[in-house]
Formats: structure tokens, sequence, C-alpha cells
DNA sequence: CTAACATGCAACCCGGAGGTTGCATAATGA
DNA sequence: TCATTATGCAACCTCCGGGTTGCATGTTAG
């Protein structure tokens, strides 16, 4: 059945969207979209948090596939992997075309 | 400062990506995209879950928006609220335009 | 009227997420 | 070389999310 590919390919998001349901984490993700690579104190300055827990945010982020780091000597540097956020974005698309046309065939039926 | 006003709206839609950020509630949202609302008992059938542990995802799902209940009788049924998908995606288009956006800056940096 | 069905509520359990502190270690700049 | 800077690692704490069980209540079909 259809619908069964349709929910597992789905499902298989649930760590993107997870990974994305955290204040924080969206808000080094916005930081991070200004295009310029950031090191791990430079995207802990203005939080209240610690350098320790945007540690574990950023390692959270980039299991997620969202974030990639590079290494610049002593500092950690992260970016943004935009392709993850496609595919989240692909996923939401799939649920409401689906909707759609559940309202669509609902509405030729209606006027048949 | 432009970008502190799309960080803000931004962190605003996290806990609709937390309550899309789990297996479960993406499989009954799937389930629920089909069209036709379903009672709790319906949407429990078939999953290796308890009654209560589906009502307390649906709870999740209809506090952050995604879904709206209708009592019919003794039946608690529910149904997919479109509006807040569309709100996700739009949230999620915003981080990958301003990184585009940046994207491009750097390359007419460059090429300047 | 009454048995069966569909839920709601509350208490309880457990593991992991989010955070902190303290200490060890690699790179750097003067 | 040496103090400083940028991290990594590990232990620990607290609270909430995901689940279950048991019982009470409202609905419905016969």
């Amino acid at each position: 059945m259809r619908a069964e590919i349709a929910a597992r390919s789905l499902r298989r998001h649930a760590p993107i969207f997870a990974a994305l349901g955290d204040a924080t984490r969206l808000g080094l993700l916005t930081k991070l979209s200004a295009g310029s690579e950031l090191s791990i104190a430079q995207l802990t300055a203005g939080t209240p948090l610690t350098r320790q827990a945007i540690t574990k945010h950023l390692r959270v982020l980039q299991s997620a596939g969202l974030v990639r780091n590079v290494r610049h000597g002593r500092e950690n540097c992260f970016e943004l992997e935009p392709r993850r956020l496609d595919e989240a974005r692909r996923a939401l698309d799939s649920i409401s075309r689906q909707w759609d046309e559940a309202l669509d065939r609902l509405k030729a039926f209606v006027e048949k």
C-alpha cells in the first residue's frame, strides 16, 4: 500500500523535526543562516547558556544532519547544511499534499 | 535588526517542530491526512501502544495546533489542521532562503 | 434497563534531554 | 616558553516526555 510507504518515509524524518523542536537550536540555526561559519565560543556569546550546553545542542543538530563542523586550528566551527532543511520541507509538503488530494476526492464525490 | 525579528518568529515555531519530532505522532498525522476524521479508538488500532498513549500524543498535536477534535456522541474524533503545517513549512523556507541570500552575497563579493 | 463500548482522569514508573561544574588538553600569540 | 584561549570529557542533577494501569463516567445498542 502506497500510504504505508509514505508513512515510513515520513517517520524517518522524526529526528530532524525533533532537532528543530527546541528554541535554542532554532536560534543557532538562524545565526548560522547568516552564511559564515561560527566557532562554538561565538555561538555561545549572547546566550544565557554555558558553552557546554551549546556544544550539546550543536551535537544534536549535527547528528540530525542539519549542521556540519570544520576544525580550524584550536577552534571548532560550524556551518549550515541546507540539504536536510529541504528534506524536512518536502516531508511537510507530502502530508499537506496528501491532505489536499483527500479534500479534492471528497469534493468530487459530493459533486458527483 | 531584521535578523533578530526573524529569529524570534522562528523560535515561536519550536513547539510545532517538537510536536512533529516523534515517530508515533507523524504516523497519526499520516493516518489523518487520508482526509476523514478518526476516533481515538480507530487511531489506536494497529499501533502497539495503549489508547492512553495515543490520547496523550493527540493532546500534544492539538496544543501545537496541528489537529482539531470534534465530538460525536461518545466518540472523540480528530482531523488535520493543515494551516499549521504550512506555517512550519514557511519557517523552514525562511531559514534556507536567508542561507541562499548569504551565499549569493558571498559569491558577489568574491566575483567583484 | 443494562451490558458493552469509548473516553477521561490520576497516579506512577523510567529513561533521556537540557544544563552545570570541574578538570584535562591542544593551539596561539607575545 | 608561558599564560591565555578554545575545546573536549565525564559526572552529576532535575525535570519532563512517553507509557502503563486502574477506576470512574458518559453513550449506545438491544
